[in-house]
DNA sequence: AGCACGCCGACT
DNA sequence: GTCGGCGTGCTC
């Protein structure tokens, strides 16, 4: 018997099968899907189990070493979800395996040296010492000495050491150690006697007789007032004896939930449930496209078709936005389905993440909801997966593997013949096509759930207010609604779709723009840490006062970010509590929840924060929302830049008015007349979709045109510019002529981290061998990746253009 | 990725 | 002559 191993070596020539024998006493346990450690050249590695065959075409094998689980981690299905993401996202079928298991499940591979059996003594005195504590060493220990390293090599030639692998799994099962008797009560009644000089321990064994039940160390010592250590005088007497039990960390340990029923339905509600219904019952595969304002119930709808399937013994994924899943979203859940639900999400540890694993791998969970990963949960009999939000991009990954939930869920959703149900106020462009194509099934609520109407909408013109002499961030009409709405002791929520101080520090003298050594970026300014930051390399450096160019004072800030905002307010609106919400603020664990909760208990009147707030908020006192620079976006190199627009509106817009009191909403913009601010301030998903598609039309993007992006890295640009021209002359001649191909140009961030950066673009309908292509050229320019810092990055259907 | 193998220049 | 530099190629 042989198994077909994946190895984790992540490169290209490594990316298949490698046939290895199975040892007898492995034969009866080892199945695919299993973790294993195998041998690899002359190194000891993890791999997984693919296949296990009869026999194989090589000559000799080498034996696979041990296996790590009892059960496979991935079942058939999942290894094939993994085989597709590798076909459609050109990433390596070890990074697809990796990326749908919680990282506690990738081992450590830690080197050691070690002395051989009787050759302690031809040890050089220099290291002997180095070996004092047992006969092994780490090799990282003698990493920074080069003299150790050349005196080793030769130990190894001599026969005296040895290079020893050892593998470590990472993964840890959290135990708590109980307490209870070792000895029967009445033997126990007797000890006690005997120990009449120590008090403490009299009283623990008291306890037990007095019918205590078996408790924690923790609580034990809690309860008695007593330590650790007179317990484990106890267990060494033989008294007492230890327990190790294996628990579960708990993020949600200490909250409580309530229980909650379902809702009743509105007529609308009750018509989108039925064909979801239906499909679940008749165990087809169908993707529904729910388009439902905000405020309009999705989620009850969720829950309800979750409850249908959970009678059907069947399991649900859910997925939401890493930002709107907030303890009030998970609440929902949990309060619906109990403990049947485990939630992943990226502010647990990797232990926690782990056990949320463990609990659906074993069955115990039958619904989850999470971030993007989620969508890999190791279920074996899925009912429905639903997303919520579909149009959110962080649905996209964007390092390897760049796959998309979306395609992934639809792809499990075959599999499993079950409902795939993507919801959205804003549905993307693509789905959107696609549910009016027939591909889709479209499903729609217009109406919110308590009648309100949607909110008022007053769009300002930004450059109307400057000519008129106002200069500050906030438009007369945003002011005068801000005061008004303190006055009536409501609350406000202001967004602003940028964090820190000031977009960029200009010189007034001699135009000079602060940036970052390291990209071509302008750095921005954090008031807080007095700091110019690069938001993506991470750089900061203290500010100068004076120009660093020409050494002028005329050195001013420019743009705003949300701390700026905060501070403008304080000065126009003394009086005002405002609490801001972003990145910076938001960091420490529970700081999130805090921010809210305290928004909610109304000690607050203002919300001001960035993307985060524009979701799932629900505040029955909010009835005024202010977009203070609604076209930050608009004018990015994003072909989706307007959809993004629109869509973010929308959903800050649906903030107000909620409940009884009617909302309403200040757009500030500099191009007001755009249509995808026109249309957001109608709440016309419809109109905007026509005008969006008129304009994807003739530009041919998608969703008429499918688009992939390469970008080609290297600190040299001339390296960089010359690999990216040949790729494009390559597929020139490889691709069909009805594909359009842009560039090669310069990247819109033309540098990242010292890395120049140039890119092309493929738009195109059909292109049968455009995988095989592009693994062509990866494969040709495999060297210089590998020794020339080469980057090539290949994303199909991207959503980040720079 | 890591590691061995192998072919050139600078030293005991 | 040999040590060690790094380019090349392989790992079941």
């Amino acid at each position: 018997m042989i198994a077909k191993v994946i190895v984790d070596v992540p490169t290209n020539q490594t990316d298949r099968p490698f046939d290895y024998e199975i040892p007898e006493k492995f034969i009866s346990i080892i199945e695919p899907g299993m973790r294993v450690i195998v041998p690899f050249g002359p190194r000891k590695i993890q791999g997984f189990i693919v296949s296990v065959e009869e026999q194989s075409e090589l000559k000799s094998l080498k034996k696979i070493i041990d296996v790590l689980d009892i059960t496979p981690v991935l079942n058939e299905e999942l290894i094939n979800v993994g085989f597709w993401l590798t076909d459609k996202t050109l990433c390596f079928a070890i990074s697809a395996f990796q990326v749908m298991l919680p990282a506690a499940l990738k081992v450590k591979v830690q080197k050691d040296i070690v002395v051989n059996a009787g050759r302690e003594n031809d040890l050089p005195e220099q290291i002997a010492n180095k070996f004092s504590s047992g006969k092994s060493l780490p090799w990282d220990e003698l990493m920074n000495d080069k003299e150790d390293i050349a005196l080793i090599k030769q130990l190894l030639k001599k026969d005296i050491v040895t290079v020893r692998y050892n593998v470590k799994d990472r993964k840890q099962e959290k135990t708590v150690i109980f307490i209870t008797p070792a000895i029967s009560l009445e033997k126990l009644r007797e000890e006690v006697k005997k120990l009449d000089r120590a008090k403490k321990q009299q009283e623990i064994l008291q306890y037990f007789i007095e019918g205590g039940e078996e408790t924690t160390v923790i609580q034990l010592c809690d309860r008695l007032g007593t330590t650790r250590s007179t317990i484990k005088a106890l267990v060494n007497k033989q008294l007492l004896i230890e327990k190790e039990v294996e628990v579960y960390r708990d993020p949600f340990q200490e909250r409580e939930f309530t229980k909650s029923n379902p809702l009743p339905l509105t007529t609308e509600q009750a018509k989108v449930l039925e064909p979801i219904l239906t499909s679940i019952e008749d165990k087809k595969h169908e993707t529904f496209l729910l388009h439902g304002v905000t405020g309009s119930g999705k989620t009850e709808v969720y829950l309800q078709a979750i409850d249908k399937v959970l009678r059907d013994g069947k399991e649900a994924i859910v997925l939401v936005p890493e930002i709107s899943l907030t303890p009030q979203m998970v609440l929902r859940f949990k309060g619906r389905f109990g403990s049947k639900v485990a939630v992943f999400h990226s502010g647990l540890s990797q232990g926690e993440k782990y056990d949320e694993w463990r609990k659906i791998h074993r069955g115990e969970v039958k619904v989850v909801v999470g971030a993007r990963s989620a969508v890999f949960a190791p279920f074996t009999n899925i009912g429905i997966i639903i997303i919520d939000e579909e149009h959110e991009s962080s649905y996209k990954q964007e390092d390897n593997p760049r796959y998309h939930a979306r395609d992934v869920a639809i792809f499990r959703g075959d599999i499993h013949q079950c409902p795939v149900v993507l919801g959205s106020a804003t549905p993307s462009l693509e789905s959107f096509a696609r549910a009016k194509k027939g591909v889709y099934h479209l499903l729609s609520i217009a109406e919110r759930v308590n009648e309100t109407a949607m909110p008022e909408v007053d769009i300002v013109d930004m450059r109307e207010e400057l000519r008129q002499g106002n200069r500050s961030m906030f438009s007369e009409a945003l002011l005068e609604k801000l005061k008004d709405r303190i006055a009536k002791k409501q609350q406000s929520v202001l967004f602003l779709n940028r964090r820190g101080f000031s977009t960029f520090v200009m010189c007034r003298e001699c135009g000079f723009v602060v940036e970052c050594p390291h990209c071509d970026l302008s750095l921005t300014y954090h008031r807080k840490s007095h700091a110019m930051k690069c938001h993506y390399c991470n750089f900061e450096e203290r500010v100068s006062d004076l120009c660093p160019s020409c050494e002028s004072e005329h050195i001013r800030f420019f743009g705003t970010g949300t701390q700026k905002v905060e501070e403008e307010l304080a000065k126009v609106l003394p009086g005002a509590r405002v609490l801001r919400m972003d990145v910076d603020t938001t960091k420490r664990k529970g700081a999130h929840e805090k921010i809210l909760q305290a928004f909610g208990d109304q000690n607050a009147d203002i919300l001001l924060g960035t993307q985060m707030i524009a979701k799932g908020l629900d505040f029955p006192n909010v009835t005024l929302v202010g977009i203070l620079a609604a076209d930050t976006m608009l004018h990015l190199p994003d072909f989706r830049a307007a959809e993004k627009t629109f869509q973010l509106l929308t959903q800050v817009s649906g903030r107000a008015g909620r409940h009884k009191l009617l909302g309403e909403v200040v757009i500030q913009s500099y191009t007001p007349e755009h249509y995808s601010i026109q249309y957001a301030s109608k709440h016309d998903y419809l109109g905007f979709y026509d005008a969006e598609m008129q304009m994807r039309y003739r530009l041919g993007y998608p969703p008429y045109y499918f688009v992939t992006l390469i970008t080609v890295s290297h600190p040299n640009v001339v390296k960089a510019a010359n690999v990216c021209e040949k790729i494009v002359s390559y597929l020139n001649n490889n691709l069909s002529d009805k594909s359009i191909l842009l560039g090669p140009v310069v990247s819109p961030i033309a540098r990242i981290k010292d890395r120049y950066r140039y890119q092309c673009m493929i738009k195109y309908k059909v292109e049968s061998n455009l995988v095989s292509s592009l693994r062509e050229i990866v494969k040709h320019y495999n060297k210089d990746i590998h020794n020339d810092r080469l980057q090539i990055s290949i994303d199909l259907n991207p959503y980040m253009l720079m």
